[in-house]
RNA sequence: GGGCGCUUAGCUCAGUUGGUCAGAGCGCCGGCCUUACACGCCGGAGGGCACUGGUUCGACUCCAGUAGCGCCCA
């Protein structure tokens, strides 16, 4: 297949900014994002969990993108039909309060505007400000088919959404009523219980006395919203409280508003909290609310939905509630009813998005009834039907299921879906798909429910809606019969039970089948002491701006490294620049295997293997160890993990020694290993790292003789089955090259040698037959060239002869003795011997104890105790290789 | 109060089924512009795996408990 030849050469240095957006522009009109359900392959669908429409790309979306884009990328090297499916969310209240904002500096409001004209706004907002983020995501690489785009509040998800309802509302899943709901007086809306925080705040216990009507002691009742005495109309007890019985069925004075309330038993108070008595207010406490209703207590609400005190607060009306909480206060004290005041911390509920005390209010709001909604989601999961990757997510998320209460899901707002009830002036309700008609509006007097849905309502149909569905079954369009469900549903932690559970509920319930398979979970971005990352501690890092300065590709690498799975992800300029570097390398190293190509053609095999050197089975037999567990790696979606092996096997072993020993050589067989393996690990890199693997597999390619698998590298075929055989024997020769260099390298360091003094050495081999002493005399050139060694000798008869001073450095089976006359200061040496020496008696006395041992010697595996003998063999002739030096320094 | 997770080099983290697993990146120290890369190369120092008990011939790795930290839910 042809390649896209625009690179051939490579420029001297890397730099990401060039190539990322040429990349990207070809790639996309290269039509790979694009997939069809009728493609070959096993279908892989995963969609990306809508940003905020008029929002922009913060390091946590980053970081979702660079895993999404990590799978997808995979998944479509593998062969699969895979697709990622983008777009945007409306963000109901976010969103509307952002143009709130606008409006009140413009010193008008939505509500001067009017709905209509609000809504315009809205829009013109969207227009202006929407899609940023989505180009955004195109900066980072994301590969998804663009052409599927898909908006929660646009005209296919906008019927998705009223069939959805008008189905849950037919089957008594979706009701009206009324309930102690939370409400956010600043958004004036009310909120489902997850939109609620509740941080602990410092406040106050206080006790009031209401005395009885007859004249009697009363009780004691504690609160820490004083203000909602206004709204008390009854006291309850536990009915086995002995303490109170007498009083149940007499009635208390309520202080300041003189209102008599009974005294009534219910097996819902705690006796052990508090007095054992409590203050009932209906209207602003679930429980109070409860209660109220087992003992037709009626409900009078006090704070209205301006927070402010409502007409049955008597003398209080109009003020806010926390004012009215101050002078509440003051009035019982003076009264004498404030028994007492207690400072504490409570867990107090929050608005999520504007951090306003929220009220709980009675209110007649529009509810999912989600227990047999959350069922059957917990029997799918109990059946294996969704995974969760880590599956420690997996018990809270069942807990929490568990646990679900009906689902309040009307939103006093104009930004999102209106429900589609409609409403006759008797209060007759009727909920339609299709708008009613103008005639039967004004033959019914109809008017429409002026609320709209939570937003999770639309984003729960996130897994159908990109998949076109409105409201058939799943062979509505050919996309659902390919893709549903999905392959993966990737996001954090932090939204399984605000999203995932959303769409695994509803998903089951319009389909009958999950929507995907797997929930594969990643942690939060933190900043380089995994602190959180916020505008208040000034430690955010920016994305694109990290893009421009170090590539797409590098804060890619940098996030996935620190990616483990069921960790949060640390991440901080350093690692950003360790990705640059890592780039920067891959990039050297290409250039060098061009260079050899240009001088020794190869074709993108590896060698024959009779041509093969040790450095070339070595190679490639650490390119297959590599490519097994980064292929094991991206199966358990660990990238983290395959970031890392891929890392060292690039660095350490091909760029560190494989190059440095191939530059020695000027044979087919080094550049075909090189040009193979960079081709394996640019195909193991690319879902991770893109752009800068495209280009450099393109230039690659346009040198090699022979012909590519595939067009581009995004579409190049997964190494799936194993490169070349793992070699043992290759491994274990190379090695101990490596242990010669090193400890070659070591001395010369130890010994403050320049690297431009080339030393002698005189190899002793410690048994006859040294396997070590062969392998070396096969790599002889690679000492030469990587130890800077000059002479080379073989001391047949087991000792070197003389040669004045000497140093000596031991390897496993052979030592290698270095003159050193006119080199070094003996003293020096000495110490440094006597150093050793120490060491090496503590690690045999170590290795002999162990043998002592005869429960170790009886027990342990026979290989186990057989090494440890190896060991104190080995320190034994070391440490007489090592007094002998020292005698002869003496 | 319940659930989950974490506690390994100065910092951030890896450590598969218990026996060369005590590692990586960054940082630090020393030496090198060696013809792919100074966005680089070479060498080095540095922890004994929170603590306490167990199981075992042997535990960072298993069990129990303690302490501290974090997250979620009440």
């Amino acid at each position: 297949m042809a390649t896209d030849a625009s690179t051939d050469t490579l420029a001297a240095s890397y730099d990401p900014g060039d190539i990322e957006a040429r990349r990207y522009g070809w790639w996309e009109a290269q039509g790979f994002f694009a997939a069809e359900p009728d493609d070959d392959g096993e279908p892989f669908a995963i969609a990306m969990p809508p940003p905020n429409v008029t929002g922009s790309l913060h390091i946590g979306h980053a970081l979702t993108t660079a895993i999404e884009d990590a799978l997808v990328r995979h998944a479509r090297m593998q062969g699969k039909n895979a697709v990622w499916l983008p777009g945007s969310d409306h963000a109901g209240i976010a969103t509307q309060n952002v143009v709130e904002r606008q409006l009140a500096l413009e010193g008008t409001s939505r509500h001067e505007l009017g709905r209509q004209g609000f809504l315009e706004r809205m829009w013109a907002w969207v227009q202006e400000s929407g899609g940023a983020i989505l180009a955004q995501e195109r900066r980072l690489g994301a590969s998804a088919d663009w052409r599927r785009e898909a908006f929660t509040l646009d005209e296919p998800r906008s019927a998705a959404v009223r069939t959805t309802f008008c189905r849950l509302y037919d089957d008594g899943l979706v009701y009206k009523g009324e309930r102690i709901i939370n409400w956010c007086p600043r958004c004036q809306t009310a909120l489902s219980d997850i939109e609620v925080e509740h941080p602990e705040v410092d406040g106050e216990l206080a006790s009031l006395r209401y005395p009885a009507s007859d004249g009697g002691d009363g009780v004691v009742v504690a609160t820490t919203r004083v203000e909602t005495m206004l709204g008390d109309t009854g006291v309850a007890v536990h009915p086995d409280d002995e303490r109170y019985r007498h009083l149940i069925g007499s009635t208390v004075v309520l202080p300041l508003l003189a209102r008599e309330l009974p005294v009534v038993a219910d097996a819902g108070v705690d006796p052990e909290f508090g007095t054992g008595a409590v203050k009932v207010t209906p209207a602003h406490d679930p429980l109070d609310h409860e209660i109220g209703q087992r003992h037709g207590l009626e409900p009078v609400e006090v704070i209205g939905d301006d927070a402010a005190i409502t007409e049955h607060g008597g003398p209080y009306v109009g003020l806010d509630r926390f004012a009215a909480r101050e002078r509440v206060k003051g009035d019982l004290a003076k009264r004498g009813v404030l028994e007492q005041v207690e400072a504490r911390t409570f867990a107090v509920g929050h608005c999520s998005r504007c951090d306003t005390v929220v009220e709980p209010k009675l209110s007649e709001q529009w509810f999912v009834a989600t227990r047999p909604l959350a069922d059957r989601a917990i029997a799918s999961l109990d059946a294996g039907a969704l995974r969760f990757v880590p599956d420690h997510h997996a018990k809270g998320y069942r807990d929490w299921l568990a646990n679900l209460h009906d689902w309040c899901i009307s939103r006093q707002l104009w930004w999102g879906h209106r429900i589609p009830a409609w409403y006759e002036p008797d209060g007759t309700v009727h909920v339609r798909r299709e708008d009613p008609s103008e005639e039967e509006i004004e033959r019914l007097g109809l008017t429409r429910d002026p609320d709209v849905l939570d937003t999770w309502f639309s984003s729960q149909l996130w897994p159908l809606t990109t998949l076109g569905w409105t409201g058939g079954g799943r062979e509505e369009t050919p996309e659902l019969a390919a893709w549903y469900p999905h392959a993966i549903m990737e996001t954090g932690y932090d939204i399984n039970t605000f999203w995932v559970s959303r769409m695994h509920m509803i998903g089951l319930y319009l389909l009958d089948e999950v929507p995907f398979r797997v929930v594969f979970n990643h942690g939060m971005v933190r900043d380089e002491h995994g602190k959180k990352m916020s505008k208040s501690f000034g430690n955010v890092i920016d994305p694109l701006e990290f893009c421009e300065a170090y590539g797409a590709d590098a804060l890619r690498f940098a996030l996935l490294r620190s990616a483990s799975p069921g960790s949060d992800v640390p991440i901080a300029r350093e690692w950003v620049e360790g990705g640059r570097r890592f780039c920067n390398k891959l990039w050297h190293a290409a250039k060098f295997t061009l260079g050899l190509l240009g001088e020794m053609p190869a074709d993108g095999t590896p060698p024959p293997a009779a041509s093969r050197t040790l450095e070339d089975r070595w190679l490639l037999s650490r390119l297959e160890a590599t490519r097994a567990e980064a292929v094991a790696a991206y199966d358990e979606h660990d990238l983290a993990r395959a970031a890392r092996s891929l890392y060292h096997f690039t660095w350490d072993e091909l760029c560190d020694w494989y190059v440095e020993v191939a530059k020695l050589r000027d044979d087919a067989a080094a550049t075909h290993t090189l040009a193979y393996a960079l081709d394996q690990v640019l195909r193991l890199l690319h879902p991770q790292i893109p752009f800068v693997t495209e280009e450099l597999w393109q230039a690659l390619w346009a040198s090699l003789d022979g012909e590519a698998d595939a067009t581009a590298l995004i579409v190049a075929p997964w190494p799936h089955t194993p490169v070349a055989s793992r070699d043992d024997e290759a491994e274990a020769g190379f090695a101990v090259l490596q242990e010669a260099v090193t400890a070659l390298r070591r001395f010369r360091s130890d010994h403050r040698l320049s690297p431009a003094v080339a030393v002698d050495v005189v190899a002793v081999p410690r048994e006859h037959g040294s396997q070590q002493l062969a392998a070396l005399q096969g790599a002889v050139e690679g000492l030469r060239r990587l130890a800077g060694v000059a002479g080379w000798r073989v001391a047949e008869g087991g000792e070197p002869g003389e040669l004045g001073p000497t140093g000596r450095v031991s390897l496993s089976g052979v030592d290698l003795v270095v003159p050193l006359a006119g080199l070094i200061d003996l003293a020096e040496e000495r110490d440094r011997l006597e150093r050793e020496l120490v060491q090496a008696e503590a690690e045999h006395e170590r290795a002999q104890k162990m043998l002592a041992n005869e429960g170790f010697v009886a027990n342990a595996p026979a290989d186990k105790v057989q090494a440890e003998r190896d060991k104190v063999h080995q320190w034994r002739q070391r440490i007489d290789a090592l007094t002998a030096q020292l005698q002869q320094l003496r």
